[in-house]
DNA sequence: TAATTCTTTTTGTGATATCATTTGAAAATG
DNA sequence: CATTTTCAAATGATATCACAAAAAGAATTA
């Protein structure tokens, strides 16, 4: 079991971090960068025992998670990360447009000109990032991007939402991946970044929306449905 | 404390359901029946001694309902529900149109006749609660009746987002109804019904996003500033 | 009287122990 | 050889205990 310990990606706790906290952080992170594989047990103990805490605040912390829906836990007591269909992919990326696009419009009367400056120089790591095929920090700065718009907005209860979208489709990404041959993400941020200095919000919709699709572009139909028709195990 | 426990509903314990899932559904029913003032501390020990349980489950209940923001946890690690604000308020009910229109707009080609029928029967009891000015129970079956039309969609995923728009909503629809001087709900299902069964989806979402406004149609501006515009405390 | 300090009580957190359920492999059966 | 049965090990759920932090009172001081 501790071969596993690998998977779980550095964090720094903090001192006013509880146990609970701390576990759920790093497990959250795990799966947003596709860590975990869909359909694989995971255990209370397990993940304790890597962890060097006992089960309760792990219990805590995954019981978190699959309220997020992160992870999934079956009429069996066991704990998965949820197995991806076509159908359920679908969903997931048209209820993400859905809530960007209004998180976009509702955060765009918020936005500041020192704002996009902010997001603009995350875009530039983003490109390094991309240039390095440095895929955590790519996934984790694209996020940061996203997440930095849309929290303009002070009083923004749309957040959350989105981030469990990107919590299950995580596991997917790595997949994903794998059938790939490269890593060419192609964003739209120089778009949404014209868009947020002219203040329009037409083109701010169209620009996420695009940016949210080109993610999977590269993923349309027949590949999708082959790599998700099959269980994929590895 | 003891004096707490009328204001948890009653709820049916079945034998495969873990002291910690009850717990959490009966918490949860509570919140949206607004039965806990916003504002007032809870505390693991109490809802333990409440419920005869250990503090255990209770924290992991509790836990969930604020992972899903019914639920509020301090930083000096008290727990409460959410305050209300005028900007959260208007948030929420703009995030409720948004989600709303989108399961609607993805459950329609899932609808069936015989699901509107179902519906239309749900309507009449909803009918029958406005007249016999059954508050509980037209919290609840208006919640069915939505949550029946969403989830006809199997691979639906936005249900869980819409509940939790929900739960933060139900402490205010109590502090609201108290300002009000009667329980005049003017629902718009009718006209939900007559799109479903021509199938019009433009139709629908017109309808659905005049139920939910509807819902705090008598509470606008001025009366929303009043209501929340101080503590209002009890 | 009001503010402050000190003490007691309450509370949340995490580890441990216990129990029932489930799993998985060995043994038995056909 | 395939299937079923049996049984030990693993696992999740809950109660309890110990500890530290926070809250609430009580006592003291200005």
């Amino acid at each position: 079991m501790l071969k596993n310990a690998i998977i779980l990606p550095e964090l720094i706790r903090t001192d006013d971090m509880t146990v609970q906290e701390y576990i759920y952080l790093r497990l959250r992170k795990s799966i947003l960068l596709g860590r975990f594989e869909p359909g694989n047990p995971i255990t209370i103990r397990g993940i304790a025992e890597i962890l060097d805490t006992s089960p309760t605040p792990v219990r805590e912390a995954l019981r978190r998670l699959s309220t997020e829906h992160a992870l999934k836990m079956l009429p069996n007591r066991r704990i998965v990360v949820p197995q991806m269909t076509p159908e359920r992919f679908k969903e997931l990326i048209l209820l993400r447009v859905t809530l960007e696009e209004h998180a976009a419009r509702t955060t765009l009367p918020f936005v500041s000109n020192r704002l996009v400056d902010q997001l603009a120089a995350l875009d530039e790591r983003i490109d390094q990032a991309v240039i390095d095929t440095e895929r955590d920090i790519l996934i984790t700065m694209n996020q940061e991007f996203h997440r930095s718009l849309y929290t303009a907005n002070p009083d923004q209860v749309v957040m959350p939402m989105i981030e469990s979208i990107w919590l299950q489709l995580g596991p997917f990404t790595r997949i994903a991946s794998r059938h790939v041959e490269e890593l060419y993400i192609v964003d739209h941020h120089k778009e949404i970044l014209a868009a947020l200095r002219s203040r329009d919000e037409a083109a701010l919709i169209t620009a996420i929306a695009a940016d949210i699709k080109s993610a999977v572009g590269h993923l349309h139909a027949d590949a999708l449905e082959r790599i998700l028709g099959n269980p994929v195990l590895f």
